[in-house]
Formats: structure tokens, sequence, C-alpha cells
DNA sequence: ATCCGCATATGATCACGATCATATCTTGAT
DNA sequence: ATCAAGATATGATCGTGATCATATGCGGAT
């Protein structure tokens, strides 16, 4: 993860804690940089005057957050705790004058958000098919290893769950269902198509 | 569109027409630069070697297309005219040589894929919400003018449906129920929600 | 060894969105 | 003025995923 960061960049990060609740940053107060989640969740929200919340996205450790920052005045939304949280900092004027300095980080910081955007949008893709069972092959399709045939589990069953929009019930039963019909074979972290397609 | 590119760019752009079910680019083969969709409609799929397509995406007129490739040496998908359709090339060696050259083209670029970014998770946020109502209020909350209360409606309910993944007969329905209930009203050419929130 | 928390199942029920069908209205072309 | 095509509705039916409930398995902590 950030890997898309240069030394000089990475080492300007400052790391700050967060208790589940507290305010990372509010929509428009100046925008300070961008953030990497190193523990925890936080979620971004518009807030209405009433204090409804219509949520964005729910960041989890790994992930990058408030990107757009680099290039506004000011945030366009609130960033929340939902779980007590480590956040690490990286200063907008640091990373643009990097960018400017040299432009392998540009191009690596680019790479990074077009491949994102890549993945979002399949994800996309994805949740308009509306069967369990097809969500489900969409996915192990796109998700083979080299050989077609084997798709790797990373987490549980229940996070992948969360990744297809489906309840984990839902999986549960449908992995269960293709398995009796011998279309996956369900091993130790993993699963195996019958037939491969690649 | 493509507001995010400086002239010396732009100029550098090769048209091409693709007829209906035409190959823009197939997957391994070496990338030659991003596109622009001018009109028509593609779509990036990944084929197996039976012959099966796994849908990434669907780029319709205004969008870009293979923004990674600038990064990658070889397409990752294949690109296939839906319908027929004209697409702008916008070569690797240029661009990135702009890049360089000119910071601010850069930077257009990074502030353009991390909007991008920030809506396609939006995006995906509200695919996880279930009901259809929650759905279209979660898509108003996020759409409302400055007042709080216009949601200007842009092409027709039909794409919106698509938008929100849904079909138009669910969100037909739907509105006429809002409506009906008094959450909303029905304007030529907008929404307005009887309770501003913002 | 015991206990707790969580993932993994699986069952029963139900709401709701998809689907198919049909009708009206709008828009633009000629 | 006429016509066609597509958008906008609305009705009826059905499938299936969500939801709630309950049980078992498993890993980690003590």
């Amino acid at each position: 993860m950030a890997d898309w960061l240069s030394r000089n960049v990475r080492i300007a990060g400052v790391e700050r804690a967060l208790k589940a609740g507290e305010v990372l940053f509010r929509s428009e107060q100046r925008t300070v940089g961008l953030y990497e989640v190193i523990t925890g969740k936080l979620r971004l929200v518009r807030v209405d005057r009433a204090g409804r919340e219509a949520l964005l996205h729910v960041a989890v450790a790994g992930e990058t957050l408030a990107e757009a920052s680099l290039f506004a005045p000011a945030y366009h939304c609130d960033a929340i705790a939902t779980t007590n949280a480590v956040v690490r900092l990286y200063p907008k004027a640091i990373v643009l004058t990097e960018f400017e300095r040299n432009p392998e980080t540009a191009q690596a910081f680019m790479a990074m958000l077009a491949r994102q955007v890549m993945k979002l949008r399949t994800r996309v893709e994805q949740r308009n098919i509306h069967s369990a069972r097809d969500r489900v092959r969409h996915y192990l399709a796109l998700n083979t290893g080299a050989d077609g045939r084997n798709v790797k589990l990373t987490g549980t069953l229940k996070d992948l769950a969360g990744e297809l929009g489906l309840t984990h019930e839902a999986l549960y039963r449908t992995l269960a269902d293709m398995a009796a019909a011998g279309e996956i074979e369900r091993l130790k972290g993993k699963i195996r198509l019958s037939k491969p397609l690649a």
C-alpha cells in the first residue's frame, strides 16, 4: 500500500490516532493533504443541516482517502472514524512539490488512480448483475489465478460477501449450491473452478 | 469532456470510426494510448478461452477509456464497439511527454482521475442500498442544487434508472409513490424535495 | 480444558424489485 | 397533419435475495 509515493513523501507522513466517532475533517475546511488509513475504518459522508448523513464511502485499512483534496482548496465531505483508527497524513504541499520535482512519482500516482478507476468501474458493473450466482461467477471469472482455475480467498467469506454486495447468508448458500452442482470445489483458502476458463 | 488535456494534446487526437461489433483493441496488444468516446458505446470485457465475456465496463460518449494504458505496456482487456461509434485516440507518447513538460496538465489529469474515483466510490456505496426508495433518496440528497431543494434531471428517467441500477419501471413507480406521499414534487426537468435538506 | 467471540452454515418467511404486458404521452421527422 | 419511435406509466405475477432465527465449528485468550 502507498507504493506509489516516493521515499521523500513517505517520510513526511504524519500519523494520527482517532477514537471511534472522532472527526478527521469536515466539509469546507481547508485541505491539508491526503490520508492513508493504517488501521480501522473511516466513513466519508455528506451531512445536511438536519444532521442526516449520506454515505459516500467507507475507507478501510490500506486505502487512501481524499486524493482529490490535493487539487482543491477545501474538503467536500466529512471524514469520521467509525472505529478506533490510525491514519497517516501526507501534506499537500510536500506531495505536490514532489510531483513537480519528480515526474516518476507523479506517474506512479496517476497509475495508481487509473488502476483504482478500473477496479471501481468493474465493481459497479458487477453490482448490475442481479443473480447472486452470476455475481459470484463474475467475481470468480475475474479473479482466477494464472491457471484459470484457482481463486485465492483473501479474508473471510463475510468480507467477500460485502465486496460482492451480498449478505453473508446469500453467499454461503450460493457457494454451497455451486459446490453441490459440481461447478466449483471448495478448498482451504481458495475456490477451484471445475471447468477452468482460461 | 476531456477538459483535463492541454491544447497540445487535444490537437494530437486522432479520430476513428467503429462499426458495431468492431474491436478497438484486444488484451495483450501493445498500448498506443488512451481513448475518448465521442459517440456511441464501447464495452470493455475480459474474454476467456471459451469466448465467454465478463463485462468490466460500458463506456459511453464523453467518457475516457483505458487511462491505465498510459502506464502499462499492454492492454489488459478487450474493447469492442457495442454500437457504431467514434473514438478519439490520444497517443501515449504525446500525452506522457506533455505531462513531463507541463506539470499543470499532469495535475489536471490527476485531478480528473481523483474526481472519478470519488464518484465511482459513491456509486458503489449507492448500490449497497437495497431499497429503491432509499436509493433514490440517496441520489437526490447528493444531487441537490445549492438551495438544497432542487435536483436537475439531465437526460431521461430511463437513463437515471440505469445510473441508479434500477429498472425504469421500478424508478417510475418509486418516484410516483414518493410524489404521492408528498416527499417530492415533480417539475419539468427537475425534482424538488418537499423538505429541503441543506 | 474452558470459554468467548466470530465465522460458517442452514432453515423459514417475506418483502420487493424484476419481468412481461399493455397503454398513453411526448417528441421529432416528413 | 400524420406517423413512428421512444419515454413514461401502470398492472399482474414471480423469483429470489433480505431478514430473522438458530446451530455448529473454529481459533484465540486465559
